[in-house]
DNA sequence: TCCTATTATCTCGTACCCCGATATATCTGT
DNA sequence: ACAGATATATCGGGGTACGAGATAATAGGA
């Protein structure tokens, strides 16, 4: 049975986490993309795969199912921040490249969200002790 | 210009916020109601307000507008979570009260969240300083 | 080789969340 | 009483995610 004082607290971590992520949507939406697109071109950066990660392995490192990674990939490519490219040896797979803009758009989200990260810390890491 | 891999630790952290955060989607939706409804309960048995805070409070601590915010009442209504009640002085005003049903599910959610933080803690604290 | 099972992706229909624009009711100050 | 401000509700639309089912390609066994 949660006290009075843990549902504040837990309120305002959330409130904490609420206002970096309305922070981060609105950074994206300034840049041509919406959240979850945001998060779709930093799988693709950060993925070990030559060639660029096939859509199976982005919508793992997102948690959601292969066909709504799908939808995302449709909304990147009609707006020019991605490309499917088929696999030479597996022709199911579509592999995923970033475009120049796609690029220079991840680019310039990932100085900005470091940057308020290292703001965030010192905030966010005692919260967390205090629970 | 961001490294390869300030790329890689921006996804990690990102990574473990996603994790957090489909986790508790999950623990909401086995409790019968979606996350944006956990965070409205949530902002209901936080709030100050004598008598519940009404409408246009929640929506400032959900960053989202008034009328995003009546949405989530009315299905938290339907399902028997939240009630609305009309304020006595001023008769705009619909204050909001958790039913005993949405006491109950809050303070279930709010037991296995305070844990699951305890844990991600000391995952996240790190990351951050990292950065 | 052929047939079946598996895998990767896509299509369709649905629910939720959030928004802008707009409407309605109520309060406040003059 | 009236004009402007405030609180909430309604309508229409885009984005995200899902389940079910379809399609295409690969892999393995007889």
């Amino acid at each position: 049975m949660p006290s009075d004082e843990q549902y504040r607290q837990l309120l305002a971590f959330r409130t904490q986490l609420r206002r970096f992520d309305h922070w981060s949507r609105e950074a994206a939406s300034e840049h041509g993309v919406t959240h979850a697109q945001h998060q779709l071109l930093l799988a693709i950066r950060g993925s070990a795969s030559a060639g660029g990660p096939p859509i199976g392995e982005v919508a793992e490192a997102l948690l959601v199912r292969p066909h709504t990674a799908g939808e995302l990939v449709d909304r990147l490519a009609s707006g020019g921040f991605v490309e499917r490219v088929q696999d030479d040896a597996d022709h199911r797979r579509v592999r995923l490249r970033l475009t120049a803009e796609g690029e220079r758009v991840l680019r310039d989200l990932t100085s900005v969200h470091l940057d308020e990260l290292r703001r965030l810390g010192p905030v966010l890491g005692p919260m967390l002790d205090d629970l």
